[in-house]
RNA sequence: GGGAGAUUAGCUCAGUUGGUUCAGAGCAUCUGUCUUACAAACAGAGGGUCACUGGUUCGAGCCCAGUAUCUCCCACCA
């Protein structure tokens, strides 16, 4: 069979991943072994895949693919989240392109075209990600809106309600006039924004002529103003408070109040007060009993309560006024002014603090077992930098606003009665009409008198229950499943929602089964170009992943985006690192060409093979522990460039070579075995990496038709590491590599055969590598020597000397070389003799310290003896 | 304004209780080579005052203080 040169991932990929599917190898159900489990961050289910996707399930995926490997029942749920803004915004643009108003459709009507969306789009991403090779198990894919999960939603606000956490209260909230929605304070973005400091004359009543000069960012809000303030000690305005004030333009009268929120020294020192439209102003309205003048509609424009520019737009209003302020002489000056400025995350306008209903969940209590589950380390955070982070936000921790006007999510469980204020809590409308008939003492009430709440849940509040409800946790309490599988293990996903989602599935966990939700969450960085910047469409520097998986194959892109991506860091994606994950994954394919296109022969091995093979065992014995290590720390990173180097550089650049039979030769049979053997070692611990290929080769390897997968084939522990071995190979190694690069340097050709002699005190070992030595090196004899022959170059390696006879040797170059080693060795030795007769350090360093610095005297002393001696040999 | 973190080679990063020649890795660069698995490769080479200034110590990328620069998070200064 012809073998590609270089490795075709495209049919091969789809193949394996078909035939894994087929033989249901991701399937997992509770057993006698022990459960690894990782619920995956659902996507939004409209979403498609971009490389943030999948960077964080490349991730999860070799976790995974490693835990199956090694002995335990490996579950991956996925699924997809409703993430109820951001569809109802995609649904609400897609209407709006066929000419569709949201508001002209009821809320059903509204609700099957997103639903009929949600069919047609739903699911491309998970589909997407089996290009990638996600080991899921598919069976148990779960979307936050299904019946059984949307049950425990409405449980969970049902019960939180009962025991009081939940509350109804008019509260300032972030409200989106464009998605005409409250938005979380997470979803909020503060920005520095470049704006105008106005000062503004208000008159006081009883003085026509006397004036109080305001200073605002947002003159438009003058409409809702409900009192002037100053501080109650600000000499300049004592005579004032108490008495009236007039708001410009609508020349309404309002009080001039003291409150030491103020800022003496700010603006003029005197604050125009708006309670509706600022949380400060609200606040210092509760202290003062102020009216609450909300002057604008949902949309943002001036509601008829504004009594001018009615109907305006608030960012029209705001030139208009100023205008008008202008020209009636009130506007005292404009000045430059930068502010913090709240925008909207998701439709990127400036937030309107807004009073509003809304439903609430007291989360002081709730968040306390969160906090000493992530402090105590039963909950680890990698990289543990986020524990502070965590920490603050938690301490600080406020009150979780859970609606939100949208249609598209878990409508809230509240039922009015009509013309009423109202409500009971319940599951159903059934239910409700119950506890209503009960509240009022009305049996006859029917349905009709009812009204539920037209707003739904914020998405976190359904998705926080994401590790117990796709297991069913809650609507069928202690099933096998979640007996099984939770707590779950690990949680890989984006730092930026750590308190949105992180943070929130650790109370549920906590709050509805008693335990943690997971043990490590282990946190990505953001995906960015090489300019550090963030990928965005609008950038177009995000490429398409699937462009990505059909150029360079799935497993190129994995290894790209694992080959520099550190717990927490960001990743600067540049296709250069794709390629580099291509050229590895070819590198194992000629690896396999290699080995596989071997006919070995009858005879007995080799001692160049035994010795190959015996180094081999050993390192990868060694690497294996390191990669262990690396896997229990989330080095994910550091694991793969164990793995890559152990398959580049040991395996391939010199074990093979160490083992290649000269042309027309046969390995022998024995040592095939051991090959093989080690190869398929090899490939097991790239498989997390890069499933396809390392399948594909598993199984070429076994020659005789398919065996079982290597996807659950079981990693062997590893056996004990002999130091001897590796020490005398690498004394090897060095000495192949500076004959190499005497070569390189000399200009002498590998072509030619060449003669070497070696002064050593373990002719031993170079003896047993003689015949490796001699392929490696092309050298026509090898031989022990106690002087250097007339006439030949010297190489230092370590303590042994290697000479290689030189028609036309340069003394000269010899000369030079040796002096700079003499100097280079005669500066260390004296720095290792400076720190030893320093009687403090030889008093109070370690003993063992003292030691070796004394046989690093002992060493640098005999090579300068031996360098001198060499200079002198050579003469002038 | 509050908090957290960072600064080591051209780039991205390691450097694990201060102690081997400790200054590393990968990529990139440069020089050779189409050597019978692989030019998507092979063999070699160069490259850093560990941000700066002090301090502690026999000894400091590593600990302490200060300075500079950067990043992120939180936050209601009109």
């Amino acid at each position: 069979m012809e073998i590609s040169k270089k490795y075709q991932p495209g049919d091969i990929e789809s193949k394996w991943y078909a035939t894994w599917l087929e033989a249901r190898v991701f399937r997992s159900t509770p057993d006698h072994r022990p459960a690894y489990t990782i619920t995956m961050p659902p996507p939004n289910v409209t979403g498609i895949l971009h490389m943030g996707h999948v960077l964080n399930n490349t991730i999860q995926d070799v976790l995974i693919r490693r835990k199956r490997m090694l002995g335990f029942n490996a579950c991956w749920v996925p699924g997809t989240d409703h993430a109820s803004i951001a569809t109802e915004a995609k649904v609400v643009k897609m209407l709006a392109d066929q000419g569709i108003k949201k508001h002209d459709l009821s809320r059903d009507e509204f609700l099957s075209h997103a639903f009929a969306w949600k069919d047609k789009y739903g699911g491309i991403i998970l589909e997407q990600l089996r290009k990638l090779g996600a080991s899921c198990d598919w069976d148990r894919t779960s979307f936050t809106m299904d019946e059984d999960y949307s049950d425990s939603v409405l449980d969970v606000f049902c019960e939180l309600h009962e025991r009081g956490l939940i509350y109804r209260g008019i509260r300032m909230v972030n409200w989106d006039p464009q998605a005409q929605t409250a938005v979380s304070d997470e979803e909020v973005i503060h920005k520095e924004t470049k704006g105008h400091l106005y000062h503004i004359k208000y008159q006081i009543a009883d003085a026509p002529d006397t004036y109080l000069t305001v200073a605002t960012t947002r003159p438009e809000t003058l409409l809702g103003d409900a009192a002037v303030a100053v501080h109650p000690e600000d000499t300049r305005y004592q005579a004032f408070i108490g008495k009236k004030i007039f708001i410009p333009l609508i020349n309404r009268e309002v009080p001039i109040i003291a409150d030491d929120y103020l800022d003496m020294a700010f603006g003029t020192g005197c604050l125009k007060v708006t309670p509706a439209h600022d949380i400060n102003d609200y606040e210092i309205g509760l202290r003062h009993n102020l009216e609450v003048i909300d002057i604008f509609n949902n949309d943002g424009t001036i509601s008829p309560i504004g009594k001018r520019y009615v109907g305006m737009d608030r960012f029209a209003v705001r030139k208009q006024i100023v205008k008008d302020l202008d020209e009636a002489g009130l506007l005292v000056k404009i000045e430059d002014h930068t502010h913090a400025v709240g925008f909207s995350e998701r439709t990127d306008v400036p937030i309107e603090p807004k009073l509003s209903m809304q439903w609430f969940l007291r989360m002081e209590e709730l968040s306390k077992p969160a906090l000493e589950a992530v402090v105590s380390g039963e909950v680890k955070l990698y990289p543990p930098k986020f524990e502070n982070t965590y920490r603050h936000w938690m301490e600080n921790v406020r009150d979780w606003c859970l609606s939100r006007q949208l249609w598209w999510g878990h409508r809230i469980p509240a039922w009015y009665l009509k013309g009423s204020n109202k409500y009971v809590v319940a599951r159903t409308l059934e239910e409700a009409l119950d506890k209503a008939r009960e509240m009022t003492g009305r049996m006859d009430m029917v349905a009709d008198e009812l009204e539920q709440d037209p707003d739904v849940l914020d998405t976190w509040a359904s998705s926080w229950l994401w590790p117990i409800s796709v297991f069913k946790g809650l609507t069928e309490p202690d099933n096998e499943d979640i007996k099984y599988y939770y707590p779950t293990n690990d949680l890989v996903t984006a730092p930026e929602i750590l308190f949105f989602w992180v943070a929130r599935m650790i109370i549920a966990g906590y709050e509805f089964l008693d335990k943690k939700p997971f043990s490590n969450v282990y946190l990505t960085g953001i995906v960015r170009d090489d300019k550090r910047r963030k990928m965005s469409k609008s950038l177009g520097n995000s490429p398409d992943p699937l462009d990505l998986i059909a150029q360079y194959g799935a497993d190129g892109v994995r290894v790209g985006m694992l080959l520099s991506s550190p717990a927490g860091n960001d990743l600067l994606y540049k296709e250069s690192l794709i390629e580099q994950g291509r050229n590895y994954a070819n590198k194992v394919w000629n690896a396999f060409r290699l080995v596989s296109g071997w006919e070995p022969g009858d005879q007995p091995i080799s001692t160049s093979e035994g010795l190959a093979i015996d180094w081999m065992e050993n390192r990868l014995n060694q690497v294996t522990l390191e990669i262990e290590d690396h896997f229990e720390k989330f080095r994910i990173s550091d694991a793969l460039m164990s793995v890559y180097k152990l398959t580049w550089d040991d395996f391939c650049s010199w074990m093979l070579e160490m083992v290649k039979p000269a042309q027309g030769g046969a390995v022998s049979n024995e040592a095939y075995l051991k090959i093989v053997s080690i190869f398929e070692r090899i490939l097991q611990l790239n498989h997390p990496f890069m499933p396809f290929i390392t399948e594909e080769v598993w199984q070429g390897l076994a020659k005789r038709g398919q065996r079982e997968f290597m996807t659950l084939s079981q990693l062997s522990a590893p056996g004990t590491v002999n130091e001897a071995v590796l020490e005398n190979t690498q004394l090897i190694q060095d000495a192949i590599a500076s004959v190499r690069a005497w070569r390189s340097e000399k200009g002498v050709s590998m072509k030619e055969p060449i003669a070497l002699f070696l002064k050593t005190d373990n002719p031993e070992v170079f003896s047993r590598y003689a015949e490796m030595m001699g392929r490696f090196l092309n050298l026509e004899s090898m031989d022990f020597t106690e002087a250097q022959p007339e006439g030949s170059a010297s190489i230092r390696v370590g303590i042994h000397e290697i000479y290689i006879p030189q028609p036309d040797v340069d003394l000269e170059g010899e000369k030079i070389k040796i002096q700079e080693e003499i100097t280079y060795l005669e500066g260390f030795l004296d720095s290792v003799v400076k720190k030893l007769s320093n009687e403090r350090f030889v008093s109070k360093a370690p003993a063992d310290v003292v030691a070796l610095e004394q046989k690093k005297q002992a060493d640098a002393e005999s090579k300068l003896a031996m360098l001198r001696e060499n200079l002198e040999r050579i003469g002038v």
